[in-house]
DNA sequence: CTGTTAGCGCCTTCAG
DNA sequence: CTGAAGGCGCTAACAG
């Protein structure tokens, strides 16, 4: 299936990229939709009053009103959004940029801001970036002029970033972005959920607590690490460090070296359950027994973690809530609102199963905010 | 955070439902952005020039050419979309109506339909019907004027529905929808697969085969049930079908009632992964060997399958590969191509892994098409 | 090669 | 209460 100005698409993006012009499509045109002026015609009135109905602004008499409201239906009118925007300068169409859209976590985010969306009428226009800044650049560029609002993650967003490609036109909404990229800031609160993990590890009774980290440079993997240090009383130890990088494998590695210090760590938080569910997996092969030698926190709560063996203690995140969120204050935001905080932070719920083997079920100390989540086998 | 203008939109949907008009919604216009006019003047020429240089069309000179673009360029010149589809009568973008956007499968959907639209310089604009047909028929009139195709998935489409709201104007791939229901259709070939694992598990030397169905009216699920009953060599036993609805606690439920019937069933195929880890969990709960007593097999190739204990065998879907198909097979449509099959079928893949029980990690009988998938636990 | 002109569909004054 | 007319930003003839 050859695309028509497929090549010429590239090329002219390669020649003048800072001017985001789609390339003419010959392609046959649709078959032309009704018009206001074919329901004025139909009513016999003018196209201003058939505006003012279906606007619903200015007086109209019930008659006319009613017959041409019922034109319009039976027509199947659907107004140009287009034309619409033309004039009204805006298009009902919020933009959402994400690094990636593999996984659990992207599509209970789009779910949140659908449901979002859906409620205040708005539509929702979605594109990837990879993790690569210039795809997100290029993103943005395309999306300039058909959304009123731009909903952004990505791993490599700084203010620099925003100076150089969102130069304050467009309302935008940061998630997860350091702190000051951006006048509007939505992130996980994954400081506090770590620290909420390590409490209740140690208020297990662990002493020996070590980290398997996520990739450097992203930001979630940096404020887990950072909540993780701070929550241990007595420092951490380096070697109870081990860099990951979010996959199951990094998990695996990491259980091979943690086995290997001396004296071993009695505990593992791991920076997402992925890496959890990887090192589960080669300790139970090296015959280590959990969670009674090594007891093992998550983060993320995917739906895997309660089949895990034995099931995966771990800080759920409310994603939808995550998507809806942004959504409502991106939307404030081009309303003109401005008397909001600058950022706003959605806090992990620490959910409890067998992982790290607490004695008794409940425990007031582990919890920072919110409530703890208790689930039966 | 209140939404101005929220009452109203609820109150004329309820009025005119027919007529999808989007309230004016007063807030702060944006800055007014800068124009070919603007280009024009600064590099004074007409605005003539200034489109055909942005648009590579006619014969420009290269001088006049190289000082509009580099004004556009400065002034950062974005064209407006809503002028320009006015006009052209294209957009651009392309519609996806899902049903949910919950788990993996729709995340994944997304992916290989963003990476397509991406290689087509083509935008998508996301919306859910939840299920519920006049969701679903809401978003198809909302969506008209502002894309030029539309990916359409929905448990409830059939040619009825489409007559009914997608009279021919807007060309449409159905995804998974019943045969004829349009002249698009991408498909997942769930016949083929259930028919590959029912034989998977035949030879693997099962002769009471059960199965654990998907929800009613899921076309999926049908098609599923039905590939179940035709690889049955002796036919069907009507105690061995049990209804569940795609969820975990189904599982449970079809392991609570296949132990009860007699004789019991020496393998299980349920029509996703889901069911088959409920089932799965519920029968080791009560004691049953997996796969000596029971062999089970899945559908879809969750990454929980990977993980389960055993690791369930399953049919892999390639989802990424259909969304991407889906939106190549539009473009097509869109551009007035004709010469297509009615139906593009995605073939899922066997993986093989232990909950079946394979004494030999290799028979060439089990496959229709497509290549088998061993992995090492 | 370049400029002028007429709309695309819609909203919004301004007159009646 | 209603209609006529101008223009939003852009493209596509058609003249020069």
């Amino acid at each position: 299936m050859k695309q028509p100005g497929g090549q010429e698409v590239t090329d002219r993006a390669l020649v003048a990229p800072l001017v985001a012009v789609a390339p003419p499509r010959p392609g046959t045109p649709r078959t032309r939709n009704v018009t206001i002026k074919d329901i004025a015609r139909e009513a016999e009135v003018s196209i201003a009053s058939v505006s003012r109905v279906l606007n619903n602004v200015g007086r109209v008499s019930d008659a006319t009103r009613a017959r041409i409201l019922s034109i319009a239906e039976r027509l199947r009118y659907v107004p140009h959004e287009g034309a619409r925007s033309l004039i009204s300068n805006r298009t009902a169409t919020i933009g959402m940029v994400l690094p990636d859209l593999h996984g659990e976590f992207f599509s209970e985010l789009l779910r949140g801001a659908d449901s979002a969306a859906r409620a205040l009428q708005m539509h929702l226009l979605v594109s990837t970036s990879h993790g690569d800044p210039d795809e997100a650049a290029a993103a943005i560029r395309s999306m300039r002029g058909r959304v009123d609002g731009l909903l952004l993650m990505s791993p490599h967003i700084d203010s620099n970033f925003v100076a150089r490609h969102l130069s304050g036109e467009l309302p935008v909404v940061l998630l997860n972005a350091p702190p000051g990229a951006a006048p509007h800031l939505v992130s996980i609160d994954d400081y506090v959920g770590a620290v909420t993990m390590v409490r209740h590890l140690a208020a297990a009774g662990r002493t020996r607590i070590a980290h398997i980290a996520g990739p450097v440079g992203n930001s979630d993997a940096a404020e887990r690490l950072r909540g993780y240090r701070d929550a241990l009383a007595h420092g951490a130890d380096p070697a109870l460090v081990f860099q990951g990088d979010f996959s199951v494998e990094a998990g695996r590695a990491a259980a091979l070296a943690f086995t290997a210090v001396s004296p071993r760590p009695d505990a593992i938080f791991a920076a997402n359950d992925m890496m959890a569910a990887g090192c589960m997996e080669a300790l139970s092969e090296l015959g280590v027994v959990i969670p009674d030698e090594i007891a093992i926190g998550g983060f993320d709560d995917v739906p895997l973690a309660h089949f895990l063996s034995p099931p995966l203690t771990t800080m759920r995140i409310d994603v939808a809530r995550f998507g809806r969120t942004a959504i409502d204050r991106l939307v404030a935001a081009i309303a003109g609102q401005a008397d909001m905080p600058p950022v706003e932070k959605i806090v992990p719920t620490l959910v409890i199963r067998q992982s790290c083997g607490h004695a008794s079920n409940h425990s007031r100390t582990t919890s920072l905010q919110g409530a703890e989540h208790h689930e039966h086998a």
